[in-house]
DNA sequence: GACCAGGCACATC
DNA sequence: GATGTGCATGGT
């Protein structure tokens, strides 16, 4: 089933070359700034990081946190997010020296549960960065995955994080490609349609949908 | 003007 | 462990 969606949505909308960055600490950073956020806000705030020629582990820890949260305010919760940012490049200081590449010395168990412990990296962040910034296989949740899985009646709605990320892991071959292939997809599909109840004819998924058939 | 967007921390029960 | 709330901008 999941593999067939896979499938599906990939014939559908092609590769969708995730994650925009270029490179792992922008994929970092952009990971955080996306929390609750459209992309095109992130997009902003990550080019005035630039300009301003701070986008680096280095120059993060040496700018004030209200300079940060000036910065990077479009893409909101500013002032939060810029605490969150800063206890990044401390645990990136503390990690590996600012040396993100060292990072792959440490097993994806440890460095999830040691990214886990960083203020603002939840989840989702977490195994964003572990998948898209440093190319460790493992699959990311997000609310439209949730949505999706919901409405496909394969999950309950309230299911947990670890409970869905376990379904799609165990279900589908570890691989890097393949995982951030999937969830970029799911993505543009959540943001495509599927946005009301119950799964719509006009989604691409409506018929293989399990519970389509009460209806 | 309401609603939503590639969450998370924290308080409270 | 479940549930509620603050954090905030910009597009539809």
């Amino acid at each position: 089933m999941l593999l067939n969606i896979y499938e599906r949505l990939f014939a559908l909308y092609g590769p969708q070359h995730w994650w925009p960055g270029d490179s792992p600490f922008e994929v970092m950073v952009g990971a955080i700034l996306t929390q609750s956020a459209a992309w095109q806000n992130v997009e902003k705030a990550i080019r005035n990081l630039k300009t301003a020629g701070t986008l680096s582990p280095q120059a993060l820890s040496q700018l004030p946190v209200e300079e940060i949260a000036r910065l990077i305010y479009p893409s909101g919760y500013y002032n939060a997010k810029a605490r969150k940012l800063k206890a990044l490049v401390e645990w990136l200081g503390e990690a590996c020296g600012d040396d993100i590449g060292k990072l792959s010395g440490i097993e994806t168990d440890e460095l999830r549960r040691q990214l886990l412990a960083v203020h603002g990296v939840g989840p989702e962040t977490a195994d964003s960065i572990l998948l898209y910034a440093l190319g460790k296989p493992v699959f990311v949740i997000d609310a439209y995955t949730r949505r999706i899985m919901f409405r496909l009646g394969l999950v309950g709605e309230k299911t947990s994080y670890e409970k869905l990320q376990k379904l799609f892991m165990d279900n589908l071959q570890p691989d890097v490609q393949s995982f951030n292939e999937y969830h970029a997809l799911l993505v543009r599909l959540g943001k495509t349609v599927c946005r009301k109840q119950p799964l719509c004819r006009e989604c691409p998924l409506f018929d293989i949908c399990p519970s389509n058939e009460a209806r």
